[in-house]
This record gives C-alpha cells, structure tokens and sequence, in this order.
DNA sequence: GTGTGACTCGGAGTCCGTC
DNA sequence: AGACGGACTCCGAGTCACA
C-alpha cells in the first residue's frame, strides 16, 4: 500500500464522517479545495506540516492519518 | 510543539535506540545523511514517502515517527 | 461537489565542503 | 560522529480553468 493512497483514504474517510465537502476541509484547513481532492486520490505527496494542518482541521492527530487501519485483508 | 521538531526528536530516539549513526539511518533508508541531520535538527519539512522509508529503515511504523510519546525513560 | 492538467515558485532532497 | 553552509536539481505547495 503505497502511503500517500493511505493518507488520501484516511483523510477522506474521516473528512466523511464528519459529513464535510472537500469544499469543507478546504475551507477549514486553509488548503486549497483542488490540493485536498489531489490528496484524498493518493496523487499529491504532502509534507509533515500539510499533514498537521488537516490534521488539525479534522480534529485528530497527525498519526492517525498515516495509519493502516484496515483490520480486514484477507486477499492482496 | 512543531510537528518537524517532533518527527526529528522520534527519529533520532528510535535511530540511537538502534545503535545507529546518522551515516548509517542514511544508507539503510537511501536519504542523504546531511538530510538526515536536518530532519532531527527539525529544520526540514519530510514529505509522507520520505517519513515512510524512514520508518521502513528504523523497522517502525511511519504514524509512530508523527506521535508526541515521551515515554518518560526514567534513566534505569 | 469533485477530478484533472498545467502552471509558477519555493522548498524538498542531494552533494560538496568546513568546523 | 554530527552540525552547518552553499549550490544545485527537481518535485511539492498552491492555484486556476475546465470537465
């Protein structure tokens, strides 16, 4: 699993939960709405900071966007 | 606490817990030394690939690189 | 509401060195 | 062994028009 596919699952999984647009997050992290979409699809490769800023926007910490919790893989 | 700071303080725990010189966290993760020293200075800004090769060498989790544990070693 | 290509520009990441 | 600086290349940050 590459880590920028994570991060764009988890950010887009937690951005969800929240029942929040990308137009959002965007809004509430001060990133730009084009920049969040390019995360959540694992085809922008963010920095520490990045990574604290939505962090901070959705109210969690900045490992939990890199973690792998995905309990259930049964196949590749 | 700036999120470089906290992921410079993990690496350079986690690499002198290894016994490891900063020369070799840069040959075992493929970085640069002179960018393995910035880095535990807190004075670059890692991207998500680079925080994950970095784990990858230490044999970590790259979440574990971002947490805020001090896990208080009282000097056994 | 979101995906995408293309753009500018500053910083990520490398390599040389000195202390 | 590690901090730090200069100079370099190239990619990430940040934005836009359009689909």
């Amino acid at each position: 699993m590459d880590i920028r596919r994570q991060v764009g699952l988890n950010v887009q999984r937690i951005r969800r939960s929240r029942g929040w647009s990308q137009e959002e997050l965007a809004f509430e992290s001060g990133l730009h709405r084009t920049y969040i979409s390019g995360i959540e699809r694992g085809a922008r490769n963010p920095t520490v900071t990045v990574l604290k800023e939505l962090a901070d926007a959705l109210g969690v910490s900045a490992a939990s966007l890199l973690e792998l919790e995905q309990p259930i893989q049964s196949r590749s």
